[in-house]
DNA sequence: TAGATTGTTAATCGATTAACAATC
DNA sequence: TAGATTGTTAATCGATTAACAATC
């Protein structure tokens, strides 16, 4: 008997449309668009697959197969027009609107992303904050509002906010999701250093900068002095005693 | 003719050992290391590739797959000790001893990563910082001591870093890698927005945060409302006009 | 021993890449 | 037109999963 599948969690959706969307090809988009931004800021109208392509140490194909699972935005013989692909990817990528934001957890990693230009730059506008530290709660940041944890169902839902960035302990990080999805929140960014279980629908980015830094140490290691592999398992020696 | 390989990047290494660890399989590790912690806290002392698979909705012949790259460990019929198989996770994962870190970038972000106690707690030691801020350089943050951008060099050679956090504006972040790369660091974990070019041997972590919340915001969208794919191009009609 | 679970090989699945007809 | 590049199918590659003999 095949074995179950064990938990509920990525895996082939069942009913999901056809030609499903591989998470690395959304992955690539906005890796192109920021590509086509430089181009457009360098003054260039056209780019080929090719071009773009080696600007990341991809493959052309995968240029034009990750495009492809949206339309036919190319011209044959000359490539695509900057501005009308990045018109395109923006709209793929939901990006034509802004995006209100919500932060949980306003400690040392929150307070940093409040901060960050990055994000309010593009769209994306931290506009609602919660902490559990009394002494936080009422003020402000920035511009930005900090309520205690236990009115996000009713902030979220006045303000029709989706996405969300978690940023507070491992400990209490379920039950904050909890609460974001029974909110109608359904995209997470994950900072806290567990493994979220949300309902089918909702997407988890986890960010974990921890392990991050393993794998780094990993490479780091094998480089300085290629680690110790256990001897292979002796084998039975076929050469007596 | 097959097209060149476009660019420098991923693809397997000329001459690398014939059984190359995926990618993957590092960054599992470093979870099931988290997950054996939590085991350990609760007093467990053995558990199977099907429990520690079902904690992340993992298939447990790919935990078992994952542990074989690097000896066996477990013991059949029972599984793994928990205490054993977290000494050698961390022995592979070169985490037995500590790892200072040094950290580029000591703006909003950078500030926050030099506060943050999740690094600091286990084994990652940011133990320098450097910023081209006249105003900070000189100073300190913590304990942390900051120095101007051209020490690098010097500084890292020293102190013989082999591991650096970038958390500067992209424009300059391909001339501070290449600084980096040249006083001995061999992995980067970059939240610069922009793709580096390293010499093979160097390993990237990119952590963008905008990539990550356009991937959401792509999710975000398609839930709220599947967006229009332009329509298939029209089949050219068998129907005469 | 009987039951359970590993380590490992073979089968499957999905993503990347090559190739090329269509066509600008 | 000749040259270039797309869109797309087929081939390849690599990672995941199933299956099962080995063995605790």
């Amino acid at each position: 008997m095949p074995e179950r599948r064990e938990a509920g969690s990525p895996g082939p959706v069942a009913g999901a449309r056809a030609s499903r969307v591989p998470e690395r090809t959304v992955t690539r988009l906005s890796i192109y668009l920021r590509c086509l931004e430089e181009l457009q800021t360098d003054g260039l109208t056209a780019v080929s697959s090719k071009q773009l392509a080696q600007r990341f140490g991809l493959n052309s194909a995968q240029v034009r197969k990750d495009l492809a699972y949206f339309g036919q935005f190319g011209v044959r013989g000359l490539g695509y027009y900057v501005g009308e692909l990045k018109h395109n990817l923006e709209r793929i990528l939901g990006l034509k609107h802004d995006w209100q934001v919500a932060l949980v957890g306003v400690g040392n990693l929150g307070s940093a992303l409040l901060a960050y230009p990055g994000f309010q730059h593009r769209g994306f506008r931290l506009s609602v904050a919660f902490e559990k530290d009394p002494a936080k709660i009422g003020g402000r940041q920035g511009r930005v509002p900090i309520h205690r944890i236990e009115r996000i169902g009713p902030v979220l839902k006045r303000r029709a906010i989706r996405i969300a960035i978690l940023a507070i302990p491992a400990a209490g990080a379920q039950a904050v999701a909890d609460q974001l999805v029974a909110a109608g929140v359904n995209a997470i960014l994950n900072f806290a250093p567990t493994q979220l279980t949300v309902p089918r629908g909702v997407k988890v980015q986890n960010v974990d900068l921890s392990v991050l830094l393993k794998t780094l140490a990993f490479h780091t290691k094998r480089t300085d002095r290629p680690h110790a592999v256990p001897a292979p398992k002796p084998a039975v020696s076929s050469v007596p005693g």
